[in-house]
DNA sequence: ATGGTTGTTTAACAA
């Protein structure tokens, strides 16, 4: 029995034109769970065949055309699958999944999110869609915290689309005020980690002064080059999991895949033979 | 310099 669980998280932005990039990607990583976010597909139309002759026999996914977009897969079986809306919108943007976790009714369950992007002007009043993610981050923290009973074990993935710290940016100064990076992002996302005391996996590895990137925009002649990039992706853990913490990884290379997404593959592995 | 590119669905929208 394999010993490790490897969780991976990546926004595909669109999986169907991407199906051989998940294919290779399952086959260099050898995850255990994929966390999927934009599959820009209807529930449908999903390539459900392709993905479980990857090895990958339970699905849950949550799509609609054309945006957002949430699945899991999982070579683990699911105990069940956790399904919310958030902002009365109906759009795609989580779904959960519990996993049995030893004896003594325990569970570990994981939460994928793909949290609204906010449009380009970080003002409540005129832009609706930044009103709409500090409405979601609001009603996230609220589930996350109803979630997390005593004794239970949770790891939360997804794009969240807010780099929080100075050094999950390019430039801290010139991003200030840029969508991802302001004040009340950051400040809201740091208190969901923070009240709920998780580990924020690729920040809490990282030396302080380290820049960790997780996205690079479509935007730039070369995005290695200028290697503007940000954290968008995140993996954070309940406290009581950083004890079966081995190791994570940024896939950066899927970054200089041919027709690639503008996110990345974030990994994390733990010594949790017994899920798996 | 206020651009630039990509994906979905069909000229506009979201990222």
């Amino acid at each position: 029995m394999k010993k490790n669980l490897k969780v991976i998280s990546w926004n595909i932005n669109s999986i169907r034109i991407r199906l051989e990039q998940l294919k290779k990607i399952s086959e260099e990583l050898d995850p255990d769970i994929i966390c999927l976010q934009e599959t820009k597909c209807e529930n449908d139309k999903f390539p459900l065949a392709p993905i479980q002759d990857l090895g990958y026999k339970y699905v849950a996914h949550k799509g609609q055309a054309s945006y957002n977009g949430v699945a899991i897969i999982s070579r683990v079986k699911f105990k069940k699958i956790i399904e919310k809306d958030f902002c009365d919108k109906n759009d795609c943007r989580y779904i959960g999944a519990e996993f049995d976790f030893g004896t003594k009714n325990k569970s570990l369950k994981l939460h994928n999110f793909y949290v609204p992007a906010g449009g380009d002007e970080p003002d409540t009043v005129i832009n609706p869609k930044f009103k709409h993610k500090l409405d979601f981050l609001d009603e996230m923290h609220r589930h996350l915290k109803d979630q997390i009973a005593n004794g239970q074990y949770h790891i939360i993935v997804g794009d969240m689309n807010i780099a929080p710290h100075e050094n999950d940016v390019w430039s801290h100064k010139q991003l200030v005020n840029v969508v991802s990076h302001t004040d009340i992002e950051r400040s809201k996302i740091s208190e969901i980690i923070n009240q709920q005391n998780f580990c924020d996996i690729l920040r809490y590895f990282a030396n302080e002064d380290e820049k960790v990137y997780s996205w690079w925009s479509y935007r730039n002649r070369d995005w290695k080059k200028s290697n503007r990039g940000r954290r968008l992706d995140h993996i954070w853990v309940t406290e009581n999991l950083l004890k079966y913490y081995i190791e994570h990884q940024i896939f950066q290379i899927a970054r200089d895949f041919e027709r690639p997404s503008d996110h990345v593959p974030i990994s994390a592995s733990f010594h949790l033979g017994h899920i798996a």
